[in-house]
DNA sequence: ATGAAAGCGCTAACAG
DNA sequence: CTGTTAGCGCTTTCAT
């Protein structure tokens, strides 16, 4: 039964029963008797607005599309849910797609997104930057946020850590141990996070006097079977990296799992600080240390961001902090 | 741009684009020349037809409706991406809602779920069984599957493990290594799932001769704390239990943590087995023994039985078989 | 081969 | 305080 058959059977204008199932029976005055009956009837026939209909009229659907490139990834998990939570309260769903970190799943679905008549979009690129992509993004039609994975040179609201910044922090904490050999495991080169991520470290590095042309570099994936490839010509390289950074999260079980196949122990053998915090990172023997970044916040900035109400929008970025985690994959050398 | 102005901009009916762009050319034997200029006018200006419009006109909307009780549960986020990844084709969207293994809040936005026009719905529920709950599924205006933690008593298509064999399986294992003294965490002692592993594992004990009420249990909740605060409390027991099963992925986690607070080595002090296999599972130190749920075919299942092709529903549960991961967590003894 | 028009369910402007 | 009505953008008869 839809509001319509319902006024029909209460004798009253579909109006009014609109009025009162979309709460502004007080707006329009309408007698408490009526409001009453109105939602007596509506609750024992379990009539509420069909939100398509409403949605066509006004133009809002009263849905966020949200798009990540894993939402296996915790880090991804973890956002989705801090994000969905966010707009619970206000009535607004949010409807998630996963790119499954392929650039072109990745258009395909934001143009789709971007059709549907959404309330706005909160997307976490998959970090490889096309022109067809950023033209999408810039030409949106709707309030539409970038997340985590930023696209240079568009003008669009954003949310991200300063991934330079965070890659220093990370080389920084390694050579403050003492060490001086350093390697890096990437997700996916092309992705521009984890270019600005590998820039910091060399930045670190040139600041503290190290050569970064003496930086191993490996990884062009995120599965597990590349990880683990890249992670064991990181481990059988000699000589071996005495300090090294997973760039991406999953990375660290490549690293992992090769350290065992090759019979090594961390952090007598090598060192190892990951990118972002799982939660398992406390509880692998070694516990791993490891850059965080303020999930929480972000998605707290993404949704102010994103700014339903229709005020301004800024465009300038918003850079968040990442911290460091030190446990005990990373030992002092001399 | 919508269609009706793309029509009118190029002198021809909304009909007619309305047809071109639906795929539906040949079956109204649109000229192709009319054809060309239509697509060719709609690339241009980017038009496509609004999927609210038409979801109103059809009563469809394209999309389906997952609600899972943990979108930062390895198991649900991989369960999620193999679903969205079947429809993706279809060209199905996938709403994804998280209840937040919170019965409330999944009653909530189950309700919200089955108010909007939806073309199905999974729901993989928190597995406390509510009458309000058994309703509402029950009384599906859509195609509806219910996966993953059934609902005793509701006549609904559904795509589960079976639980109690589950269990026997993973009690087994430890007992042929020669474990009599067994224990339980449990995830959420309110869920029917975790309710079926239990007694799998006591009739396991039974079988082989045990008596049920020697099987220690705790467990109350899924958080981090509360796991950790339960498995504290199953290894200071004593004797201690010599073999103990996390009846939930999570849980493991806090054994994990208990094991290394209390300064116990697995398996030397006890052995473990955890119910569903994690990315980490075989990277631990040691590895996990773990009890796998075949999650892509429960996918695939699950979405078979959906049926959107509107075919008669068969309401049989349909049953995958959980299998055995051997690992060393689990150590014999004499 | 194409157009005209009805109507999906709803909200908001206008009218009383 | 409540009713009437005009669309929101689309698909689909029905008509030509």
């Amino acid at each position: 039964m839809n509001i319509s058959e319902l006024a029909q059977h209460l004798g009253v204008a579909v109006s009014t029963v609109s009025r009162v199932l979309s709460g502004n029976a007080d707006k329009y005055r309408i007698s408490e008797k009526t409001v009453q009956r109105v939602q007596k009837a509506a609750e024992k026939y379990r009539v509420v607005p069909d939100p398509l209909g409403a949605g066509l009229r006004k133009g809002k659907l009263g849905m966020i599309g949200l798009l990540v490139p894993d939402i296996t990834n915790p880090f991804f998990s973890t956002l989705a849910r801090a994000i969905e939570l966010r707009f619970r309260d206000t009535g607004i769903a949010v409807q998630l797609c996963d790119s499954a970190e392929d650039p072109a799943t990745e258009i395909a679905l934001l143009n789709k997104l971007l059709s549907r008549r959404l309330d706005g979009l909160i997307v976490a690129p998959v970090g490889e930057v096309s022109d067809e992509l950023k033209s999408a993004v810039s030409n949106s039609p709707m309030p539409l946020v970038v997340l985590d994975r930023l696209l240079p040179g568009v003008s669009v609201p954003s949310v991200s850590i300063d991934n330079i910044k965070a890659g220093k922090l990370a080389a920084n904490h390694l050579i403050e141990s003492g060490h001086k050999h350093l390697g890096c495991l990437r997700g996916n080169c092309r992705a521009i996070s984890d270019q600005e991520r590998l820039k910091g470290v060399e930045e670190a590095m040139r600041e503290a006097g190290l050569d970064p042309a003496t930086l191993s570099i490996a990884g062009t994936g995120y599965t597990r079977e590349l990880s683990l490839l890249s992670a064991t010509e990181l481990l059988t390289l000699s000589p071996r990296p005495s300090g090294i950074i997973s760039l991406s999260g999953q990375g660290i079980l490549g690293i992992l799992e090769a350290s065992r196949a090759s019979g090594l122990s961390i952090p007598r053998d090598f060192s190892v600080i990951a990118f972002d915090e799982q939660p398992w990172s406390a509880l692998m023997q070694p516990p791993i240390t490891t850059i965080t970044q303020p999930i929480e916040s972000m998605a707290e900035k993404a949704v102010f961001l994103l700014n339903l109400e229709g005020r301004a929008k800024e465009v300038t970025p918003e850079v968040v902090e990442a911290t460091l985690c030190r446990r005990e994959s990373v030992a002092a050398v001399n």
